[in-house]
DNA sequence: CTAGAATTCAAACGGTCGTTTTAATGAAAC
DNA sequence: GTTTCATTAAAACGACCGTTTGAATTCTAG
């Protein structure tokens, strides 16, 4: 890949983590990467179309490796259900360990992809939710199996709070949340995996609750 | 509060909760508003000043509403600490039952406010956490008694990934997230607190964990 | 060395942005 | 009926937006 790409391509993702996408500027990346302006569209033909490239060049990647991990979990179990423990780490631990290896794209990417999960902007959305049909059709029955107890639709629920979550770690990282007023340190990748699996190896695996009094409302 | 002023803020929260903040614009706004383009600044001085304004109006009563049911509990339970399950329906039910209640933003203003934890504009962040402070003053500790086991450090990022998986399901109410396909049909509020609350119950109260082994790597 | 393709460059395109200005309107107070 | 003041209306401001153009430059093959 050439030169200008990767600079385009660099900036871009930090200046995206740190603003958003709308109010950044082809101007203000260009700029930052150090380029001319007409570059941007001569490499990705549109602003869309860098956004496109930005997410595939991390996503394909980061993606395969939590099929390859899931891979090796289920031919590690055989028939057996692969423990919902596993499952979590493997689907947590490869985009929280972004943060630690910049080449790929390091906490700056983290934090975008956990912000791209609430994406507002329909096309970006799209772009984004597009690299993740593969990992769905592995993932979500890989948690049914290891939650047999549950329905198919709490299944889907659970991994719903589980990716929420997940990427509210991802995109708070470094500084931790609002509640707090910064009197927490940020932690490790380790640390911070070793906090978030068990809560959600929890959550994942509670005791269906029935509808039996009123909740929150006075 | 004048008409045009109402309808002003009407239409903000649902364009915002739409397409997001900076994609749309005060034309756009006040056109959706059936209002002349200069009275949004002539009642709110700036595009900023209505996101405050559009914040303000629904998060000052909900979170003085969530604190009143704290204060409910504490009462309730004097010098004994409040069960989790209770705090966790006294935080995250009032957001949620916003769906359900037109009058206080209903579905719109709830996607909206799912979305504003994860807003990379800073002046909108800003505007948005400056909201919740003294909720963290209050819940922070009554979390903290409650959870005695723990760590102050894991108290708090505990309550972040509560957080998340809240924010997260209010942005994508409606529609579950990105793995099902589809295939998982929308709630009611009180099926989704009854699916939400135990996961959350299950996950604070999770023992902790040590690092005992390698995470996600190979 | 040269022809041709790939890339970079400066400049400009039409549009939309948030905001301001100035004038017209409406209702209430005297 | 006239004055006053809050609100609405239409038009314009300068700035910035994503994108395109066409020429200059660099690289690569023969």
């Amino acid at each position: 890949m050439s030169d200008t790409k990767q600079k385009i391509l660099d900036a871009a993702e930090e200046l995206f983590a740190q603003q958003g996408f709308a109010p950044t500027s082809v101007r203000q990346l260009t700029a930052a990467a150090g380029v001319n302006l007409a570059a941007l569209h001569y490499h990705f033909g549109s602003k869309d179309g860098l956004i496109q490239a930005l997410f595939a060049r991390r996503l394909g990647p980061l993606n395969q490796e939590r099929l390859r991990l899931l891979d090796e979990q289920e031919s590690r179990f055989g028939a057996a259900p692969v423990p919902v423990q596993e499952l979590v780490k493997v689907f947590v631990g490869p985009p929280l360990r972004l943060a630690s290896d910049p080449n790929r794209g390091g906490e700056v990417f983290m934090r975008l992809m956990g912000r791209a999960f609430s994406e507002p902007d329909q096309h970006v959305a799209k772009i984004f939710v597009g690299q993740f049909s593969q990992l769905a059709r592995r993932f979500v029955p890989a948690f049914a199996r290891s939650l047999r107890k549950l329905s198919e639709e709490e299944v889907y629920w659970r991994i719903h709070f589980m990716v929420g979550a997940m990427a509210h770690t991802m995109a708070h990282a470094g500084r931790i949340g609002l509640l707090t007023g910064g009197r927490c340190a940020p932690k490790s990748v380790d640390e911070l995996l070793a906090l978030l699996v068990p809560f959600l190896v929890a959550g994942l695996q509670s005791p269906r609750a029935s509808i039996q009094e009123e909740v929150g409302a006075p």
